[in-house]
DNA sequence: AGATTGTCAGTAATGATTCTCAATAAGAAT
DNA sequence: ATTCTTATTGAGAATCATTACTGACAATCT
């Protein structure tokens, strides 16, 4: 399979080098409709590559990041989103899934925010936080802090 | 001053207590056009109460966001944006400010894509990242690493 | 006043993320 | 193909933001 063919290009051009370790990161990443931690790129990898190092996925996942690849997405674990074109991500505080929303307007209002303050757009996140509705019907358990712990496992 | 006066029913009703320390915390953080991190807001508070912890500012400052007094906003630290109204925080990559531009859209994509997917929203994050005018100006300087350490020190 | 319940400070614990640095391997040049 | 330069890797320790826990304290109600 030749997917991440395009990177090689992309790393040449500054300086950076295609190794087996990143074509992995990004088979792990770019295309899934899930939106993995940084725990679950690293576990998979591993069964690849069963030495890697989670700092190695962490930075080859900020690089990918940089380059526009894939989508940082913010909540008490960090997620990366593999999926082209702009959306919302709306993000569960109870159970930190997370459900991808597009919305053919989000490029007009991007566009048109970032001109008005003659700001260079490397790159775009429009998050809701709040609570899903599976999770809205189990009630309400304890407040925001109610499922936790090992969320860096779970997959969203 | 009496800008916390409208906190005192919002908690009672929920049955909880007005302080000294929360009016501190609120005073810190409401109506500010900075985005202080709990950080910055345990240092202001610490100025008028030097026994405070920071389990206490940390606690407090949920509470208000769970009340809609005030915006979590994520990232690598967090930060609290004391604004009303919905608003795209335009963050600088080289320099880390943020800008804010408010779009009366927002509240109306935020509504309808909230509803399409049964989600509770509790906080909003519209963010774009890059370069602001003032840095793209100076010219292109280091990468994303550039400045980074003690964040939480400093406000944006 | 006494009872009840919410809040506080202090501190230990947790866990995600980042750093350090020697060893390795990718890509360019020969 | 071999060598050279330098980005990348791996392993673990270190860092740092955030939470959990606990005993003391204080506000409100009766």
């Amino acid at each position: 399979m030749e997917t991440w063919a395009g990177l090689r290009p992309l790393l040449h051009g500054r300086g950076g080098r295609v190794t087996p370790q990143r074509m992995a990161i990004y088979e792990a990443v770019v295309g899934q409709t899930t939106h993995p931690s940084v725990e679950t790129v690293y576990a998979a990898v591993r069964a690849r590559f069963p030495s890697v190092s989670r700092a190695t996925v962490y930075t080859t996942l900020g690089l990918f990041a940089d380059l526009g690849l894939i989508q940082e997405v913010g909540g008490r674990v960090r997620r990366y989103d593999g999926r082209a074109g702009r959306h919302v991500n709306l993000v569960c505080e109870r159970c930190g899934g997370v459900t991808d929303v597009a919305d053919p307007r989000l490029e007009a209002l991007e566009r048109r925010t970032a001109l008005r303050a003659g700001f260079d757009v490397r790159s775009a996140r429009f998050e809701l936080h709040g609570i899903c509705p599976r999770c809205r019907a189990l009630g309400r358990g304890a407040g925001r802090r109610a499922v936790r712990r090992t969320e860096a496992a779970r997959d969203a």
